[in-house]
DNA sequence: GTGACTATTTGAACATGTTCAAGAATGCCT
DNA sequence: AGGCATTCTTGAACATGTTCAAATAGTCAC
């Protein structure tokens, strides 16, 4: 997500100057108060290059999320290879995700401001799918790896549900204003707990009504519906 | 939420004028599009006088919706007078916002942005607090007048979560570009359906450690947990 | 009417995100 | 070396949300 792509050192050189020195900026005075006059005088270029390297203030933001995506890849391979049950994969992939962004948490405020799907920096928009479903994809290892017997119209899409789990956590987190956001961990704690049972839960025969009903539901706010769109209100 | 409270007939009428026109224009243009200086010329003011009435661009939207929230109260009270199960008093009180809004769901897009509590627009800030406190009892007269046992523990909690579960369902419908929202009609429909039959069941015996679960869940998701905050973890 | 005080209105100025035409630098080919 | 194309850099200018000192209008008491 970067206007210009470098292909030079020396321009992926200012790119990255910049980069770094937007982010020392937005942690030590905040994505709001930092001016991109300030970004561009603390990189020692002009404000234009700023702006030729990133689309906007915001999609520095994004730069910054994308190299995140890419640290933390074998930062989850590995939490994933560590851990056995489908809860302990699930929380392993969330806490390097907390670990990782712990330190910049205020910043990723900036970045989940964006709920509007037509918006580019938006976590569901078109233009970061790419990042979407690499990371839905982790939770997708977590579910076969967990030993857990998931029925296969909910396997569909339990991993995009716990993704959008882990996203309501992030965002529960970034504005948790609790010490040391103590009630993140334990909303978490707890969550996950229930989401886990529940799932466990979702193959026994007795559950197979609700489960086709949260499944029809899914398709729906997916807009993934399949033909059946005239089937009679039961 | 506007800046200065009119003492005066004339700057009532003042302050109106330019509410009228701004909306008129966010209308037409968007809101996005709508510049500060186009509303103060159609309200034939000058442009500091659009913000010697309102705090901000936003806050002119937040006086719609205040206004939204006079205007919806009676509507309320009569669709609660009509409907008798809590399943369609829940659903009269969503409906009656859909349609109320429906001319501006996509200046309700300019609402739903601000996520962060400590903003005052967001509808989880201290300074909305009176708008959401009324909405949710709203809700409270549903679940009261409902006709459906619902425990204590969970009573307290769930007009609240009914609140929750309709700025969900309103965020979804802002963004909802199916043909007349359909999507979110069958969504609404279908979850509502899962909901009132969550409540119904929470009252069973089975139930119960799952609602002590929940309801625990909901304390800390409040920041209203009771004292025993160094319970074990079971 | 005058003076004091308050409320309202004004528009120039400011702040900051963003744009863009022009110039400089670099690399390749003849 | 010169010419050309591409990439990078610049900073003035623009757009728009916002601020604020000054001017104007209105009210009340004397």
């Amino acid at each position: 997500m970067f206007k210009n792509a470098s292909t030079t050192e020396k321009g992926e050189l200012t790119r990255n100057t910049i980069l770094e020195c937007a982010l020392q900026l937005f942690r030590e005075k905040g994505f709001n108060a930092t001016t991109m006059r300030d970004v561009a005088a603390r990189a020692g270029v002009a404000l234009g290059a700023a702006y030729y390297y990133f689309a906007s203030k915001d999609a520095i933001v994004m730069g910054f999320y994308e190299r995140a995506q890419v640290d933390l890849a074998p930062v989850l391979d590995r939490s994933l290879a560590n851990a056995k049950g489908l809860h302990d994969r699930v929380s392993a992939i969330i806490r390097a995700k907390l670990d990782y962004f712990a330190a910049d948490r205020k910043l990723m405020g900036a970045l989940s401001a964006h709920i509007d799907p037509h918006h580019p920096l938006s976590p569901f928009s078109e233009e970061t799918r790419n990042i979407r479903d690499r990371d839905i994809g982790f939770f997708s290892q977590a579910v076969e790896g967990g030993k857990v017997h998931v029925p296969e119209d909910l396997k569909a899409h339990l991993p995009r549900v716990l993704w959008l789990y882990q996203m309501g956590l992030l965002l529960f987190w970034v504005y948790d204003s609790s010490p040391k956001q103590e009630r993140t961990r334990k909303l978490f704690e707890r969550s996950l707990a229930i989401v886990v049972s529940l799932i466990k839960l979702s193959s026994l025969p007795l559950m197979r009504p609700l489960r086709k009903h949260v499944t029809r539901l899914l398709e729906i706010a997916y807009g993934e519906e399949t033909v059946d769109v005239l089937e009679p209100k039961q």
